[in-house]
DNA sequence: GTAAACGTCAACCAAATGGTTGAATAACGC
DNA sequence: GCGTTATTCAACCATTTGGTTGACGTTTAC
């Protein structure tokens, strides 16, 4: 195992490239979600939250699982561990402050207003 | 400044969710390259590779400097903290081994050839 | 000066992406 | 059973993406 493919940093970067799924990561992170809790926040349509929520779950970013009627969302933080082994690389980045990254969600959770510019 | 926005981690997720491009990134890790000499491992024409570099130059990951009638690409690691700033705060994940990220690196450079299957 | 090397531009194309709406399916609540 | 809630599916649309080719502008070499 651990037959690390191009074909997933394909599909894990190209999912983080859209401020959506990113969004609903952060959101994920603080605690598992119904679909439909996901897609409250957001201005589009439930179906588009699903199809961000399928490339998620593809890219090994969340995965999904029903009960009942209730589909729950939940954060695979492993999946961006191959993708943030291969960044780091580049650049043996220091140890990242926590601070600096709910910054960083601030700015991208859609609830939350931004303040820049 | 640290203006980080939305904007940024879109283009840099998204530039690096092309094989062909991390795998240019992983080239100019080693040196800094002429436009000819990146694309000449690809099998792509020159003005495919051209259009990624611009890709990767307005995303920061390189930047580009004409001297005579060479064109030198150069690697920019520090767009890359920022995207591995947001991506390490889902999982406090531990410093980087450097081998991991050699194996990597030889699993996407193009004139290596892929093993597995 | 003329030819070759370096790189981009413009036009084009097929396929993928991100969104919509409306109908369909499945599980509850009563 | 029946309406309601939760979610997906299918068809559609506009835009973006990743590639091609051929023409074009520069710089260099001779």
């Amino acid at each position: 195992m651990a037959t690390t493919s191009t074909l997933k940093l394909d599909t894990v970067f190209a999912a983080l490239g859209d401020p959506t799924r990113r969004a609903i990561l952060a959101m994920l992170l603080e605690d598992d979600m119904a679909v439909t809790d996901v897609a409250e926040p957001f201005e589009m349509s439930l179906a588009a939250i699903s199809k961000h929520l399928q490339v998620l779950t593809s890219a090994g970013l969340i995965s999904q699982e029903k009960r009942g009627r209730v589909k729950w969302c939940k954060l695979e933080p492993d999946a961006l561990k191959e993708a943030s082994i291969w960044m780091q690389g580049f650049g043996q980045f220091e140890a990242v402050n926590l601070d600096d990254f709910e910054r960083f969600l601030a700015l991208e959770l859609p609830n939350e207003d931004i303040a820049s510019e």
